[in-house]
DNA sequence: CATGAATGAGGCTTCATTCAT
DNA sequence: CATGAATGAAGCCTCATTCAT
């Protein structure tokens, strides 16, 4: 049979291999009978769905990524702040570890930027959202006195280095190459470890916690 | 010959236009006719000098990357481990400030696994020589008590994470970006913080050495 | 068979929207889509009566072009040979000024001639036909001392070339075009002016036979 | 040899070549590789001088249809109006009669109206100036009793019709076709006969001309 | 050495045609 | 019968590469 009638299927089948396709050449690097085959479709068929290349690529960020992210952003229920932000950190790695997440943090840093509007859009439909909330708990935290003073802003960004630029090297990098031997579970227990540390109180606050030791 | 005439002038130019123009387009995106024009050459010259495109972007790697990263990491001298490791933190990120930085770790994180040998060649002979050199530092200072115990070579991935990923942020990102408002200086500063609380031992190092958790 | 269900609806609609499209692009840009969505049908549908685009074409001249002409040939019937031209110039102009006139003229002098079995037909069947009967009109009007006395031929052609390239101009040209300001009624009395005066006899038609020239 | 070297002259062979195949295709159906192979050069080479397909039929209307009309629109210099309007004749049918006069004008009677920009510059640029010679021959005519009274711009346009629409048949339209046997002289004679009748003052205008009989 | 006109392979895009539903 | 999703050949256009000057 030359195709199966799965109208609701094929755009999305599309996007699919087309996120992948982006992220590992590029946009001008992709090729649209790539796309085709591994969409298994023929190069024409992407043309009734989708009006040119760029077009794609911007369904690919609307479509894809941007719920993507919305997606693991309403997580950091209760318990301390650090708490919260290990489980932020545990939840995101989890969602990215998953296929594509390196896919789209490529296509976000190192392509989003010749498409300014869509640049525009996903910082502040997707980013900013996101950072707001870690951005409040961690002033939460701060007001608690469980989290070093510093600014929420900056602190997050720091944050998210961290997190991101691991599961660009943990998925994607040479696999000869940095943080070399560590099982993904071993990098996310680092990431966990190091940021907890960067943003714990250096002395213990007057009362309360750090009794542990 | 991979290239001729090599002291002089112009391969060099041609080499410096060609890092900016695979920086902001990738290596499928540049076009060898803005790379002329950029270096104030023709078209045809820069075949004088480098054999196709691909070879034009190995040289870029070998020629300009490496030496630039061996350069900052002749560095941490002396004083603490903490010491030692904010002079490398603030070091590389002038030497990355300045203006090619972010385009050299967009070339790095997007184009350079499609070649495997240049791949290898680049992590071996730079990343893992900058990564060993951090690697003691940290293991000295840890083996003095001034550093909290950890995996040496996962720290290093973690702290070079944080300087990174803020390098291209704050270089090259859509502007109404992530960690928005700062400026250059109150970034490194944010980094060199983030960084130290992450690697400070909990205790006070004024008593003894941290009994490992 | 070159096509089925004849004498059903379909095919016809396609038909007449085949013309205006073909008419309004070219062979070549017409675009079978464009002419199902006017025929109200779907693309499939075309090619349940016609084999190709190049078929429809050929069924577009056979079938709307030679009748549509034929129509407008039988009509000369008495009075002077100057009634029965200006009968015939005035009859096809209100022939021609409906919707499709200029639009198979169009067709006929730019395409046709691309498929010299269809010209063939084309020209034997409609154009020779009318040429011939009105040449008689002529030749019958010089005998008679109506008409100049010239090639019938020729002359036929000449009054030909006058009326339709005034009905392309009036229907089809920019409109802020040539004979710019007219109306349709005005255009059609200048062309029966313009013709009957160059057919007309040198010296008034009073007297004997003009004597030739 | 690959290529000489004739930099003024390549844009000229291409738009040369390009009106042959316009004029043969229509726009649509014109395919660039044939008007490269025509012009002697590579496909890309015609986007050295053109950016697209479309950009190209607007030059070769801009530098090829507009000079070479205004070309024959001054000759109708002294004589009597009928003189001057048969010199008109002869002159532009010896101007249409050399190569492409049938190919600039079914570019024009049948592209044109797709491009409103193209077409106001030709009409303004071309039609209008050489309409607005030929009318005020008509009025001086009229005046001096030499050409019978109508509407100067009417009769312009009926002169046009016959002249343009011969030029097509003769030159372009199936050789068994229309006025069939007469040579391109023959034509010219019946085209200056027909017209001349037609524009002739109909009864002798009161005393001097029309005695020669 | 340097130039840039010329080339043509290759990618994007369109659209006539097919065919499962 | 009718549909319209799917196909893929073919055309436009780009740009790495070549080479006469």
């Amino acid at each position: 049979p030359r195709w199966r009638r799965l109208p609701e299927e094929r755009p999305k089948q599309i996007l699919l291999s087309a996120i992948d396709v982006f992220a590992e050449h590029g946009i001008a690097g992709a090729k649209l009978e790539e796309i085709a085959v591994r969409a298994g479709v023929s190069k024409g068929t992407i043309y009734l769905y989708f009006n040119s290349k760029e077009e794609l690529f911007r369904e690919v960020v609307r479509q894809l990524l941007a719920p993507s992210i919305a997606e693991f952003e309403r997580l950091m229920a209760d318990g301390t702040s650090l708490d919260q932000v290990e489980r932020y950190l545990r939840n995101a790695w989890a969602h990215l570890a998953h296929s594509r997440g390196a896919a789209w943090l490529r296509l976000v840093t190192l392509e989003l930027h010749k498409y300014p509007d869509l640049a525009a859009f996903y910082f502040e439909e997707v980013i900013s959202k996101s950072n707001r909330a870690l951005s409040e708990v961690l002033q939460r935290g701060m007001d608690r006195g469980e989290v070093r003073r510093a600014d929420p802003a900056a602190t997050v960004s720091m944050i998210k280095s961290v997190l991101l630029m691991q599961v660009m090297w943990t998925q994607s990098v040479h696999p000869a190459a940095l943080s070399a031997h560590f099982s993904t579970e071993q990098v996310i227990d680092q990431i966990v470890e190091f940021v907890l540390q960067a943003i714990r109180p250096t002395a213990p606050p007057a009362g309360a916690h750090q009794v542990s030791r």
